[in-house]
DNA sequence: TTGAAAGCGCTAACAG
DNA sequence: CTGTTAGCGCTTTCAA
């Protein structure tokens, strides 16, 4: 019987066309058992004369799986900023989707998990990058039995082993061992406003490296959003005070761009009257002038880890033994410069 | 009856929780029909006890959409390069899943439709970027019945309703116009070696102008591949050759990293000795020293055309009446500066 | 090596 | 406003 007309053709009319059943048609396509050559070419030419291509959401309906990676970017400032500012999440999203494509499966951008009028759509497990404290997001996604895996942890949640972890620690000792070698006395930190394990870690791991190295600290938290212009109104504030930084750390490059702008409207020469430095890197802190010192959070080794721990937990294997960790390291460029040994 | 355990609560489940008939429960959900509050209640809060979630697969099957825009990147470059070198492409793509997002969809990069060993995944349309002539991409998505719309059209194709249009004319006009009031005599170009719109039109655009304004011109094809060390080579070649040219043309931001290599190398002064624009624009033009004057291709606003142009699609409409046409800008930098009117 | 048939979870007539 | 029921296209036992 010819294939109906105005309708896509199924694995039916593929089976009339061949002379075979529909359940040898399935076999050919999911190589799931031995077809004979003889078999598999006459069920292939009778695709081919059709037009017939299997239907992804009644294959993966069986309860098989859809081979969709899905993506959620938490930082509010991910995608709807400008270039400069979201070269941390084009980066992680770029590596994301060719580490996930070299494994014949797709990356989705998910459609907002929490608005209910956004779709439904369906995913074999999904990455979650720079969750918030107890992070709603990824309630919802487990909610909808959806695996996930973090990239960076949920602060709320340090143990969990479906995490790419990063620690921060070695980058941050070292930009402030440099800066304390400098004459770094009193440093100050413009800190953005998230609740993530980025700000909320580095901010702990300065403080403390402070205290003992017995430097003083101003910190402060700022809106990502109030870009390089709050941040110069703030670091001309911080600088124009009686108790002026010599130091000053900044969380979003934009700041740094900022703290640039302040320190030029007072005449500061950069390193010498004022270091800056910050804790993630893109086109702003590498092309100023001058350049600034920056982390390089990694993104792309970032990345390619989550991509291959969810592939790993979607295989229902245990999590691995020790957790995986990245470990950015520091840019080093003049607006603070690395100690020579 | 209660959810058996170990596997996920269906509709018949909270159905049965909630005392009423499954379709009941999938008009809840899928609003497709009214349903007194009370009901409706009553459904949500069994679905919650149960952590009941609609499963995508079965709700697309019966014909619907699954909410989910594919797109491809064709330029071989594109993913794989490093990050300078396809800012082209994490500009697209981020545009384009910022535009997706926003309509409550969500955006997939689609594995390798041409390879066998890929998953095949769902989806309602698909975004294909720079087709190649012919494109076996677009074959085969449309072979799938995937409805297409192509960035930039497939030069065989140069009428399909369904592409988002790049009028590359304005532009490369200007930039030439310029170069000629600077003093142009002698052009090279040195263009990439793929098959799509954006290659072909610009070299077609650039040699019908200058056989026009009676310019000389030597075009060049060399593998984007090559980066900036081939197009280094190659322009110290043409560059000490005889019939050296006054003005270079290239498409890829890296071919123009290499002229500027090569004219340092010989000493030449830009843009008095030398002239140099690029037909793409990144980091590397707008920070090299001196910057280089490029086309802005405006990326985000093809995406956003190109979202637009496949929601249309999708919904069954004819395609518009006037093509959608977006028209590159220049971006002036020292390398090639405009006129003065 | 192949076929028959029972669903997968949900949607959409149709009936009330 | 709600229930019944027949599929959507495919996978997967179970038989042969």
């Amino acid at each position: 019987m010819p294939q109906k007309i105005g309708r896509q053709p199924t694995i039916k009319d593929v089976a009339a066309v061949a002379g075979v059943s529909i359940s040898t048609v399935s076999h050919v396509y999911s190589r799931a058992r031995p077809i004979s050559p003889e078999t598999a070419a006459r069920v292939t030419a009778a695709a081919d004369e059709l037009g017939y291509i299997p239907n992804p959401s009644a294959a993966s309906l069986r309860g098989g799986q859809v081979g969709i990676l899905g993506l959620v970017l938490r930082p509010r400032n991910a995608i709807h900023g400008s270039l400069s500012g979201t070269e941390t999440f084009t980066r992680f999203s770029g590596a994301a989707a060719a580490a996930t494509l070299a494994t014949g499966r797709g990356l989705l951008h998910v459609p907002n998990v929490l608005a209910s009028r956004a779709r439904r759509v369906a995913m074999d497990g999904c990455i979650v990058m720079g969750p918030y404290e107890g992070d709603e997001v990824v309630i919802a996604l487990e909610k909808r039995h959806v695996p996930v895996v973090c990239a960076d942890i949920d602060p709320a949640n340090p143990d969990d082993p479906w995490a790419v972890r990063v620690d921060y620690g070695p980058a941050t000792e070292s930009l402030l061992s440099a800066a304390l070698a400098l004459g770094a006395r009193r440093v100050a930190l413009i800190a953005g406003s998230e609740a993530n394990n980025w700000t909320r870690s580095t901010k702990t791991l300065i403080q403390q490296w402070c205290t003992e190295a017995g430097v003083s600290l101003s910190a402060h938290n700022l809106y990502e959003g109030e870009g390089s212009v709050g941040a110069a109104g703030l670091a001309y504030e911080l600088l124009t005070s009686s108790e002026a930084p010599d130091t000053i750390i900044v969380s979003s490059t934009r700041f740094a761009s900022g703290v640039l702008a302040a320190a030029k409207r007072l005449d500061l020469t950069i390193p010498e009257d004022l270091r800056i430095c910050a804790l993630t890197d893109s086109a702003l802190t590498r092309e100023a002038s001058p350049p600034i010192t920056s982390l390089d959070l990694l993104l792309e080794d970032q990345a390619k880890a989550c991509v291959d721990l969810l592939i790993h937990r979607l295989s229902g294997s245990a999590p691995t033994a020790r957790p995986v960790v990245v470990t950015p390291s520091v840019r080093w460029r003049s607006s603070l410069a690395q100690i020579e040994n």
